[in-house]
DNA sequence: GTCTATATTTTGATAGAC
DNA sequence: GTCTATCAAAATATAGAC
């Protein structure tokens, strides 16, 4: 076994803690329990609990901008656009659940990392208003301001992970459609 | 000056600190650096860290049941009703953006109080749940998964506070408007 | 109402044996 | 790879002077 896959088990292990009360409630010697281990055992493999963090964080916030940059490079029109952009969503957020919860209320607490995870964040966001704002533009989105539907997108995309139990119950592709229908083309009938 | 007084500027600063931060990041120290005074000074005014999280969570509950109790008394059909949940959301959320943060975050952390708060939450979201599954009944709302509808914009509402910025420039009832457009209606033309 | 001084726990992290 | 022992810093909270 390579330390690679000890350090996953930590890092594993910490998102599920970090989702439950948040980082900085968690100890170290709260995450060597779980592991059934002591907390000075955890420095073989990271070398911080900030490491653990930015593991967490990091790693998501890149796949969400390479599935972006996907959609971006598509010729889907834009309510298709939109439409993935939900389905990326819905399939992070059954992968990688717990580490969802550190992704949306734990970045403040990045170090180094910080500048680094805010630029990505920003860009996504960036992107996505792009986007709504040519299905505007073509005509395919209501010219309600702009703002309100990416917030209000993003809103219930970010609280997915509290949402999906886990992956093995949520058949993504029925979920993606009907959140997609619901966002897209309201409940009123 | 009465020693409530005292206490609300406290409970105040601990909000805008906690929403920054979190409850468990925001020490005692950082808190009584906030007001100008020693950690220790804070301890005339309040008893725990702990009591300055129920004063801000307990009340925003009970906040949003009270008016959660007068929609349900009212004679509104049920898209009406839903109109009105948004607009307590946005009125609140704009009255009270910081301790909003810690409702929707750090609820987990509340000791004595955590079993009332988990039943006023709980009963707030069975009658919202309610309310939609009467539309539905009556043919005014889609007949998609009233759980989808329901997280969906619960899961918007709860996120109005990191989205408002403060109640000086917020037209509440064009915000409410609009964002009643976009979560019944849907943005697609 | 705020201060200084301090008690007590808990925290992240290291050193070195096995 | 895990342990015991330990450190240094930081945490919540109290006591008592002013």
């Amino acid at each position: 076994m390579k330390p690679e896959n000890r350090k996953n088990e930590i890092v594993k292990a910490a998102a599920k803690l970090f989702k439950e009360k948040g980082y900085s409630a968690v100890t170290m010697r709260d995450l060597a329990k779980d592991l059934g281990i002591k907390a000075s055992s955890l420095y073989n493999h990271i070398s911080s609990k900030q490491d653990l963090l930015s593991a967490i964080i990091i790693s998501l916030a890149e796949e969400f901008t390479a599935e972006m940059e996907t959609i971006l490079n598509s010729s889907a029109n834009s309510i298709e656009k939109l439409k993935r952009i939900v389905s990326i969503h819905v399939c992070i957020s059954s992968e990688h659940s717990n580490g969802m919860a550190s992704l949306n209320n734990d970045w403040m607490h990045l170090e180094h990392q910080l500048p680094y995870y805010l630029k990505l964040r920003s860009e996504y966001e960036d992107n996505f208003r792009r986007i709504i704002l040519a299905g505007i533009n073509t005509g395919e989105i209501k010219n309600e301001q702009a703002e309100v539907i990416l917030f209000s997108m993003l809103s219930t995309l970010r609280s997915l992970y509290l949402w999906i139990p886990n992956k093995e119950e949520v058949d993504t592709a029925s979920l993606t459609n009907t959140l997609s229908e619901v966002l897209i083309n309201g409940i009123a009938k």
